[in-house]
DNA sequence: GTGAAAGCGCTAACAC
DNA sequence: GTGTTAGCGCTTTCAC
C-alpha cells in the first residue's frame, strides 16, 4: 500500500524513489529527450507508484506560460446552437493541448461583464466569445494584455479581432426570395433582440430581398417586423398577435432557433397548417416537422474559431480575419404552403 | 499610453509603481483586510494603469491549491440532456469561485479514459462525470489523489463516490403502466447501451410494469426489447425493423431523447399516427407534437452535482450520497393512443 | 545523459 | 497597517 495518504506527492518525491535527480524526473515525466530509456522507466514507475501527477500550476509558473485554458463565451448552452458551438471549440482546441471553460452570459450585457472578468482573473489563454455585448470594452482589455479573442457568430463594432460569422444576410435573403416565389406577399419578419448585428443582418437580407420584388410586394411588408423575440415565449406572442391582425402574414421568417421554436408552438396551438414558414437555424425535429429552415454548421463554426485562436496564439501581430460561413436553404415543406387566397 | 507593449507586469511592477511593498500590493489587489482605504485606491489605480492581471498559476501554487477548475465529463454536449446538465453544474459552481472545463467522451469508454488522464494532467479540483465506462478505474485512481468525483446520470458500479441519478425505474414503470392502462399489450422497448446503468434501470421498471400485469399481457412482450439504440439513426431503424415485422407492436417505450428522436423520425417517414409513445426526457417540441414524456430537471442535476462536490471539497470524509431524483409523466397524445384493433 | 542552482509570480508567516 | 523573508513545485540555464 505504497499510496500517500493526503496529497502533496511532488516531483522531488518521485525524484527521490527513483534515485535520479529532480531535473531528469522532470525530463522523464515530461517525456523529453535525452534520458536513458532505463533511467525514463525507473522514473515512471516511481510516479506511478506514488500517484504522482505534475503540478499544472507549477509547470506553467515555471514555463512562463499563464494557462492552459480558453474560454467560451455563450448565450445559454440550453440553445443547442451553442452547445455545438462549444463542443466544436473544444475537440478542436483538445489537438493542440487547450482546453475549454465555460461560461454563459444568458444573452446578459452586464453578465457577460461579470464573465469576462473572470475569465481574466482565472488568466485564460484566449477567448471565444459569442458576445451579446454593444460595447466590447471588457475584451479590449482583454486584448491589450495579449489574450486573443475570437468572436463567433457575432462581430465586434468597436474591436479589430477576429470573428466568425454566418452570411446572415445571404441567408435571409434566400429565405425571403424562397417565399416570394411561391407566391407570398405578406411576409413577416421575426426578429431576435434588436442590438444584435445578427439581427440587423438578417433584416438587411430579408430587406434586400423585399425591396428587388418591389412593384409585386405590398409596400406594407415593413409593418410586419417584429424584434425582441429572443426566447420562444415572446416569440409564439408576437405569432398570435400577427396572425390576429385585420390583415396576418401569410407566410413567416423566424429568424433563429428560438423563435422558430416559439412560432411551431403558436401554429400547434391554433392549428394553423397553412401558414408557411421559413426558420433561421436548422433543429433536431425540422424533418419531421416538415420545416423548411437556412441551414448551417455550428460545429464548424465553434472549431473554425479554435483555429483561429490557435493560429493568432502563434503569431499574435497577423492582421485579424474575418471568417464568413454560408448557409444553405433546406426544403422540407412549411416553406413551399401556398399563400392563402 | 503607459500600456506595456507585451505582457509581464507582475504585482512586483503594481508595488513599485504604487510605493508600497509586494505584500500590500497582494493585499490590495486580493481585496484583503488590513489595507488602509487610501493605499488600497493607490495600488488599484496602479494596477489598472498597468493593465495588470493576478497570474493564477502563481497565486494557486503559492496558495497550496492545485486549481480552481472543475472538469465536466458528459457523451455529447449536442444532447440537449448533457448541455442542460453543464449549464446546471457551471452556474452553480460559479457561485463557489469554481469554473467548469468541459469534455467530451462522445460515449466511448476509450476516449472517456483519455479524458480523465488530461483532466488529472490539468490538476482539476473535482470532476463531475456522465460516465459510460463500464470500470472506473481511472476516476479510483483520482479520488486517491485527493480529487472528489461525483457522478451524474449514472452511479458507478465499482468505486465508492457522490452520485445523482434519477428515478429511472421509477419513471420507466410509469410510462409502461401508463400504456398498458390504455390497453395496449404489445409495447417495445427501445433501449441505449445495454451497459449502461440507466438501460438497465428503465429495463428494470419496465418489466416490473409489464409482470404485474401479467396474465393481461402477452408472454412475448420480450421479444419487443432492443437495445443499442444509442442515436437517432439506430432508433429509426430498429423503429423500422419493428414494425414491420409479423406481429408489431402497438405502443414504443424509447428509453432516452435520442431514442425517441429515432422513433419519431421513423413514424413520420411512413406516415404512422397509430403506433403510441411514450418517450423518455423532455424535449423542446414534445408539446408541438403532442408526444408523451417521463420529463425531469437535467439543470437541477447538474447543480445538485455541483452541491455534492463543493460539500465534499469542504469535508473529504463524509459518507458518500446517493441522490435519486424524481421524474414525472407528461401526457400530451402519443401516450394515449388506442391499441390497433 | 545527468545534475546543481536559480527563479517563474505569488502568498504565508512573522516581524515591525 | 505595512514590510521582510521564505518558499509553493516546477523548468530552465549551464555545467559536467
Amino acid at each position: 500500500m505504497g499510496i500517500p495518504a493526503s496529497g502533496a506527492t511532488t516531483l522531488a518525491d518521485v525524484a527521490a524513489r527513483a534515485g535520479v535527480s529532480l531535473k531528469t524526473a522532470s525530463r522523464a515525466v515530461n517525456g523529453e529527450q535525452h534520458v536513458r530509456e532505463e533511467t525514463r522507466a525507473k522514473v515512471l514507475s516511481a510516479a506511478s507508484d506514488l500517484g504522482f501527477q505534475l503540478n499544472s500550476s507549477a509547470s506553467l509558473l515555471a514555463r512562463g506560460i499563464a494557462s492552459s485554458f480558453v474560454g467560451v463565451v455563450t448565450g445559454d448552452l440550453a440553445n443547442p446552437f451553442y452547445a455545438m458551438l462549444a463542443q466544436g471549440a473544444a475537440s478542436e482546441l483538445r489537438a493542440h493541448q487547450l482546453s475549454v471553460t465555460l461560461g454563459s452570459s444568458d444573452e446578459s450585457s452586464a453578465q457577460e461583464e461579470v464573465l469576462v472578468d473572470e475569465l481574466a482573473r482565472r488568466s485564460v489563454r484566449a477567448v471565444i466569445a459569442a458576445s451579446a455585448m454593444t460595447s466590447h470594452a471588457p475584451y479590449a482589455a482583454l486584448q491589450r494584455r495579449g489574450v486573443p479573442v475570437v468572436f463567433v457568430d457575432r462581430a465586434p463594432t468597436d474591436l479589430d479581432a477576429d470573428s466568425i460569422v454566418l452570411d446572415n444576410a445571404g441567408g435571409a435573403r434566400a429565405a425571403a426570395e424562397h417565399l416570394l416565389a411561391g407566391g407570398h406577399r405578406r411576409i413577416a419578419f421575426l426578429g431576435d433582440f434588436e442590438r444584435l448585428p445578427t439581427y440587423r443582418e438578417r433584416l438587411d437580407g430579408f430587406t434586400a430581398a423585399m425591396d428587388a420584388a418591389t412593384g409585386a410586394v405590398d409596400a406594407g411588408w415593413r409593418e410586419l417586423v417584429r424584434e425582441g423575440a429572443h426566447d420562444p415565449e415572446v416569440a409564439a406572442r408576437v405569432t398570435g398577435e400577427l396572425l390576429d391582425a385585420a390583415n396576418p402574414p401569410t407566410a413567416i421568417f423566424a429568424s433563429n432557433n428560438r423563435a422558430t421554436l416559439g412560432v411551431l408552438r403558436e401554429l400547434a396551438r391554433r392549428g394553423d397548417t397553412t401558414t408557411a414558414l421559413v426558420g433561421f437555424d436548422d433543429f433536431d425535429l425540422a424533418e419531421v416537422l416538415g420545416v423548411t429552415v437556412v441551414a448551417h454548421d455550428a460545429r464548424a463554426m465553434g472549431a473554425q474559431a479554435a483555429r483561429l485562436v490557435v493560429e493568432r496564439l502563434a503569431d499574435p501581430r497577423r492582421d485579424t480575419e474575418l471568417v464568413r460561413l454560408p448557409t444553405r436553404l433546406v426544403t422540407r415543406g412549411s416553406g413551399e404552403r401556398a399563400p392563402r387566397a
